[in-house]
DNA sequence: TTGACACCCATGAAATCCCATGATATCCCA
DNA sequence: TGGGATATCATGGGATTTCATGGGTGTCAA
């Protein structure tokens, strides 16, 4: 299981170069492609990235979704239709597309945040207000984790 | 089932390393990550401590709400953004990383406490009087534990 | 020919490995 | 059941590796 925990801020070079965190790495090692998918996230100012084995799941639950739906169409066209593949280097770096950067408001520092199965690339300033006002939200709305079973277990 | 009690003070190097206690690492033996996944409690100054088994049932249940939800969201950014892994050493100790230190406290010394699933890690002294305190509640609130039967599961 | 990009090497800081030590707990046999 | 032998554990510190980062060079295409 693919396991994104953790923020690491890391450097973007004048290249657009930036280290993938080295844990994140390891749980993409071994992947059918070696690197990140990429995509803007439509709902913030990040970078969403994963492993091409989650692209292929995300794939298959999109396929469930009516076909022709427009529902269907939005999905495939924001998410697919704007994933870049973003090969390693040999010193496990990816270049950030322009378009990347522009959408994230990335230039000289990009923070790396664990969101479980999948990671988010921010802007560090932006990630720590995104932070604190998820973390309101979460409490103010009292979100809990869903329990497998009925109740508290 | 992962089970943790009883409470344990370590000594903190100066390269910030703590021995895990024993009987930790052997509950905590056989997961997918050898090591310990920890997180700052939000309702004390001390740090959490789990398994990876535990993060990645969370990671599961979060999994179960819709993706890009503001929900999942939330969520995946509340819990996992600030979680750490912590690998163990050829002799089970951790590095407890500066921030953490910072949010309990800790300098020279730490107090690992079982608390079943869970474990935290304290100031020794701020924990003696976190369980007096917790003492003093259970008692004069008269807590009990629910039963698997009847009541709350 | 001029970017953009893949590949290569160098570097300092930080994390990890490895070995040694003493203290404690456990085992085992009389 | 006592007590010595043996293993386990926490701890310390030096050596080694990993990691993030910087820059150079070659190659391909516009």
């Amino acid at each position: 299981m693919a396991v994104f925990i953790g923020t690491f801020e890391n450097k973007v070079d004048q290249k657009g170069r930036v280290s993938v965190p080295a844990v994140f790495r390891q749980t993409l090692a071994g992947l059918s492609f070696n690197g990140i998918v990429a995509f803007r996230s439509h709902r913030a100012d990040a970078i969403e990235g994963c492993g091409m084995d989650f692209m292929e799941q995300m794939i298959a639950r999109v396929s469930e979704i009516d076909l022709f739906s427009e529902t269907h169409d939005d999905l495939a066209t924001t998410i697919f239709s704007d994933s870049q593949q973003l090969p390693f280097d040999g010193t496990g770096r990816i270049m950030l597309p322009q378009g990347f950067r522009d959408h994230a408001g990335i230039t000289d520092r990009a923070a790396f945040v664990g969101m479980g199965q999948l990671f988010q690339i921010w802007h560090p300033d932006a990630l720590e207000r995104h932070k604190a006002e998820a973390r309101d939200r979460a409490r103010s709305q009292r979100l809990t984790i869903p329990t497998g079973g009925g109740g508290a277990r």
